[in-house]
DNA sequence: TTTTTTTTACGAAAAATTTCGTAGAAAAAA
DNA sequence: TTTTTTCTACGAAATTTTTCGTAAAAAAAA
């Protein structure tokens, strides 16, 4: 058992959760500062939005100092897969491989990322050889 | 030279493409139909979403009859490309690979497709030996 | 101590998206 | 011919998402 059903991030809130990701625990003036990088948005905007995805529950925060701190409370993985689920279903007809195949063909992957690939499939096939 | 710069579909106006690349030109009763398959929706409401699509020049329509045919202007595998990139950059840091990986980790691909995309691999790694 | 800055809470405006109702014309059915 | 159904146009309501302003408290700087 994992989250029973949290509500899907919308695209500012799925922006918020990157820098969650990938800095860890931010304070807003932290996470507002890093979203300024790429474009132009408010302090009470990002804290508004912080505020919002705690009451989702898509973050937690500590807030025994006066500058409350933010955890993604939801898993970069588990994200990744729920969102790619819907994505494949409703770009690809539900069919990942073609998704995989036009990853592959259009964003260029460097060679060791290849053999990575490579090597995954040879795994998959192994465990499942049907 | 493609097209300048189509304002990206939203999802339902995604769900409308998906059915017309689907089933090739139709008219609103035709879409409207598949859409309830799925969920209700008034028929206006598909009426009024395939009307601004026609202004954002997503959709082309033929109204040479009173029954207008609604054809998808953008191609599908084009618009997967603009989404996809979006898609991973926002949700893979920008590693397409990271989206493979993950992708057949979980949707299980068929081993033809495996092979498919295994050969897809070899070929690029053809191409581009670096 | 006084002033300025920083922070949270919160309501609500603004913007974007989705949904539908109504009107009028055309077609089909009675 | 009359009635009913089907269709488009179009405005606008409803909903969702994003953005910001203001107030109050705390902290920091002067």
């Amino acid at each position: 058992m994992t989250t029973p059903k949290q509500p899907a991030p919308t695209e500012s809130e799925l922006e918020i959760l990157q820098v969650l990701w990938q800095m860890g625990p931010c304070t807003v003036r932290q996470v507002n500062d890093i979203l300024n990088e790429r474009r132009e948005i408010g302090y009470t905007t990002t804290l508004k939005l912080l505020q919002i995805m705690a009451e989702k529950q898509l973050v937690s925060r500590d807030t025994s100092d006066r500058v409350h701190i933010y955890h993604a409370a939801v898993g970069e993985s588990s994200t990744q897969q729920r969102l790619l689920k819907h994505f494949v279903d409703t770009l690809f007809r539900g069919s990942a491989s073609q998704l995989v195949m036009q990853a592959l063909g259009n964003h260029e992957a460097s060679s060791e990322e290849l053999d990575e690939i490579k090597s995954l499939i040879e795994k998959i096939e192994k465990q499942a050889p049907k």
